[in-house]
DNA sequence: CTTACGGCCTGTACGC
DNA sequence: TGCGTACAGGCCGTAA
């Protein structure tokens, strides 16, 4: 379920049982996920009530009101979130390594199945400064990321570019689906050097990088191999995909503008999996 | 410093 | 049906 959009659906999905709300207790089912958990953060947590719940990247943060101890959760690759209240109760499910429940009846269940997750604690007052957050890029959506802060981040870098705008340390929030987007629309070859790209396609590659996670996070992020968001109901942005998972199928792009419509291609990039038109994308 | 690659895990889809 | 293989939304450590 993760890359930002996914992320800020579940962010937005949880917020309202947990913001103001008081932890009554945080379960652990097991010791580690990608990392051993914080053995004594149950215990610090336990009756403390969350002043917020954030989206930084691809991790949610909880942070209580009057303890500087919080926690984030990363979902990996396979991690969802599901809600349960006093209607419709905690019924457990394999693979529901944490659970976070509130006074008011609320049991959030983390699960993943391939336990690339992880929960660690963070200091409320400046998380920012800690790893992993001292070294993320901007904020794709925020005023930070611009055609300029771009040109200079990707100016000496040799690195094909679809990898570099997945590399956290330059932009955070995008990986492996949203990237093969965004450079669709953009009309950028994703195996250009990142150095080689001109104003004009940096520009473009800005405003599409926000157009498709924006579109994403409107449409309730995407569902795929039929997982759900933490209320339960489906993302579809899926169904917009331009090129992502549509190897060896006819490319729309073209075809709107021409009759011969090129086939999506499928490489590999740095172990990950790159669709493209290799037309329509120079 | 930068970039490439393998590993972490389980589940699912597909070919034989 | 059963088995083996490849691959999946992310990230980190190591090596070159």
């Amino acid at each position: 379920m993760p890359e930002l959009p996914e992320v800020e659906t579940v962010v937005r999905g949880i917020t309202p049982y947990l913001q103001g709300k008081t932890i009554r207790r945080l379960i652990y089912n097991r010791r580690n996920l990608r990392n051993p958990l914080p053995q004594d953060l149950p215990a610090k947590i336990a009756g403390q009530k969350i002043a917020h719940v954030l989206r930084r990247a691809k991790y949610i943060l909880v942070l209580p009101e009057e303890t500087n101890t919080g926690f984030y959760i990363h979902l990996g690759m396979s991690g969802r979130v599901r809600i349960h209240t006093t209607d419709a109760p905690y019924v457990p499910e394999t693979h529901d390594h944490i659970l976070l429940e509130t006074e008011e009846g609320t049991t959030i269940a983390f699960n993943d199945p391939r336990r690339f997750g992880d929960l660690q604690e963070i200091p409320v007052n400046d998380w920012h400064q800690t790893p992993p957050f001292s070294t993320m890029g901007p904020e794709p959506l925020s005023n930070y990321f611009h055609a300029d802060y771009l040109k200079q981040a990707l100016m000496r870098k040799t690195q094909a570019i679809k990898p570099a705008i997945m590399d956290q340390r330059i932009v955070v929030g995008v990986g492996n689906i949203y990237a093969c987007e965004a450079l669709h629309r953009s009309g950028i070859n994703p195996t250009r050097p990142a150095q080689s790209l001109d104003d004009k396609a940096l520009v473009n590659l800005c405003q599409n990088i926000q157009s498709v996670l924006q579109e994403a996070i409107n449409s309730g992020g995407s569902t795929l191999r039929d997982h759900r968001q933490a209320d339960g109901s489906l993302g579809y942005f899926q169904h917009h995909f331009a090129v992502y998972d549509k190897a060896g199928t006819p490319c729309a792009t073209c075809k709107r503008s021409d009759k011969v419509a090129h086939d999506i291609q499928k490489i590999t990039q740095a172990g990950r999996s790159t669709f493209y038109c290799a037309r329509c994308q120079i």
